[in-house]
This record gives C-alpha cells, sequence and structure tokens, in this order.
DNA sequence: TCTGTAGATGATAATAATTATCATTATTGT
DNA sequence: ACAATAATGATAATTATTATCATCTACAGA
C-alpha cells in the first residue's frame, strides 16, 4: 500500500477518498477480475455518490502506472485486477464453461523471448491466455 | 477456398456476393488483422452498397466457423484475420512503437499445458501476445 | 426456367462501454 | 488559511456492436 501511496505522490497524483475507495476495492479483491461497473457499485458502498466517470478515470490511471492490469476476455468489457508488485506476466485459464478466469505462475516462456530476441526483437512483456474447462466443470462433463 | 464453400453449405450458409465479397478481402490481407471497418471499404470496392451491419454479420459467421479468427489489440475494437487451415493457436508480436503485429510460428506451450492438464484442467486452445519492439523500430531506438 | 420460401440484406434504431465536457469542489504546498 | 490546480459528478458525446424490420435474393424442387 505504501509502495502505491509512493508511486501516486511521485506522479503528481492527489490521493482523494475516491481513489482511496476504487484502491481498497481492487485491494479486498485481489485476484479477482473486476468491470469498471462492478468496481462501480463497490466503491459505492464508501462512496455513495461516487460517479461511474471518476471510476473509469482512476482505474485508468492507476492502470498506467501498473498499479492495475486491464485485459479483456469476453466480449467488449474491459476488467481490471491488482497487479503482484512487479510481476509483469499475466497468465490466464479462461473456463468456458464457468468463466472463472485463474491464474497460471511461473514463467515459462523465457525461452521463447530469447528465441525473438535473436530474430531483432525487444520483447517486453507477454500475456497468456488458456482456454478450456477448469477442473471442476471438466469433472461434470 | 473450396474448403471454405464446402464448409458454408454444411452450415446452410448462402454464399451471396456480399459473403464472396468479404472473404476475399479477408484472403488478401492473409495474415493481416482487419477491423470490421477495415473490411467494409475494402469490400465496397466489389460491392459499393454493401452495409456495415451485413459485415459484422459475415464476420461474427465465418468466425464461428473457425475460418476467421478474432482478437483484440488496442482499445475496445475487435480484430479479424484469416485462420490458417485448423491451426488453432495463435501467437501474436504487437510491436509497442509502430503497432506492426506479426505472427510467432511454433507451438512452445505444449509443455504449459500437459501441466495444467495433470492439475485437472481441459485445455482447449490458447492465445499469446507478446508486447515489445519489432525488429525495425529496436533498430531505430 | 419458374417459383416459393427461408435465409440474407441495407438502413437505421438501439444498446453498451467508454470518453469528453464543464461547472463546481477538494487537495496540497506554501 | 489560501491560492493554484487537479479531481469530481452529472451528463452529453462518441464508438463499436447488435437488433429490428421491410425488402430482396439464392437455391431446391416442380
Amino acid at each position: 500500500m505504501d509502495a502505491i501511496n509512493t508511486k501516486l505522490y511521485r506522479n503528481n497524483y492527489r490521493l482523494t477518498g475516491q481513489r482511496k475507495a476504487v484502491l481498497n476495492v481492487m485491494m479486498e479483491n485481489k485476484g479477482r477480475h473486476l468491470s469498471a461497473e462492478e468496481v462501480l457499485w463497490e466503491a459505492r458502498k464508501r462512496i455513495p455518490n461516487i460517479g461511474i466517470a471518476t471510476v473509469y478515470r482512476t482505474l485508468e490511471k492507476l492502470a498506467s502506472l501498473d498499479i492495475l492490469y486491464k485485459s479483456m476476455f469476453e466480449s467488449n468489457k474491459f476488467r481490471y485486477e491488482l497487479s503482484e508488485d512487479d510481476k509483469h506476466h499475466h497468465h490466464h485459464v479462461v473456463c468456458l464453461s464457468c468463466g472463472q478466469i485463474s491464474e497460471v505462475s511461473g514463467d515459462l516462456l523465457y525461452e521463447l523471448e530469447s528465441k525473438l530476441d535473436q530474430q531483432g526483437y525487444r520483447i517486453i512483456d507477454h500475456e497468456l491466455k488458456f482456454y478450456g474447462y477448469c477442473p471442476l466443470c471438466n469433472k461434470d462433463s
């Protein structure tokens, strides 16, 4: 949390009640992937009159500082999750049956990235999504 | 092309002039990732009064038959590319400087998928994106 | 080749997510 | 406490996509 405060401070971002509320929502939901609307409802439990525009602005700011990670799973709706410290790599498994999204740990793409380096690319980050069935849904079928 | 025709036929989709136009646009741009609007402009060179709704409907139909592959790179806009036969895996490198999107060949995720299998998942497909700088932009910087 | 019909089309309204605008308010350095 | 300026809420605007519906057309069968 302190690290986050410092980051905001360094970028001349004021720590308003609304931003604290959004941050708290994201931290209480660490590991989950929330849409802007979902964040709005949660944030309203703290600041009842917070507006959707502020939520969008805050989420974008936090994402631009790598405090949040922004991605899209289903159709045309972005989701945000709290970044784990300086972990830049995001590996997700999306269950085609129940929609559950889980995280895969481990960075097994090192090999592939270095191959691209040799071809002249400079790779900064990557993003990996698996589509299939989670253990629960797999058992049912 | 014949394989595609057969696929459409088997699914009771009529081969209209509009669909032919969209298909031709996609085939002429094999390897590129086009937005619905870009497809519209190209298709209008053949069928000047083709409507945007038809383009969307056609792209969705073709994607549902795995003739096209649908994905999103930048903000809230889907892009479509011609699928290479029955290749299901899509590995892209997105250049953060010029925006160029190139394809990475090879399926190096087998190992990771089998690990997930052991955990009870059943993985159907995956999608991988690298973000960085392409050889040309990398040289400039 | 003609015809009936289900499926396809174009125009456009509707929807949904996101972004922009702007007057008002609140935070922070001094 | 104050001034400067960034942030906020309300809402209009924008953008991408989907739905609606009257009209049209591809295609199987006579």
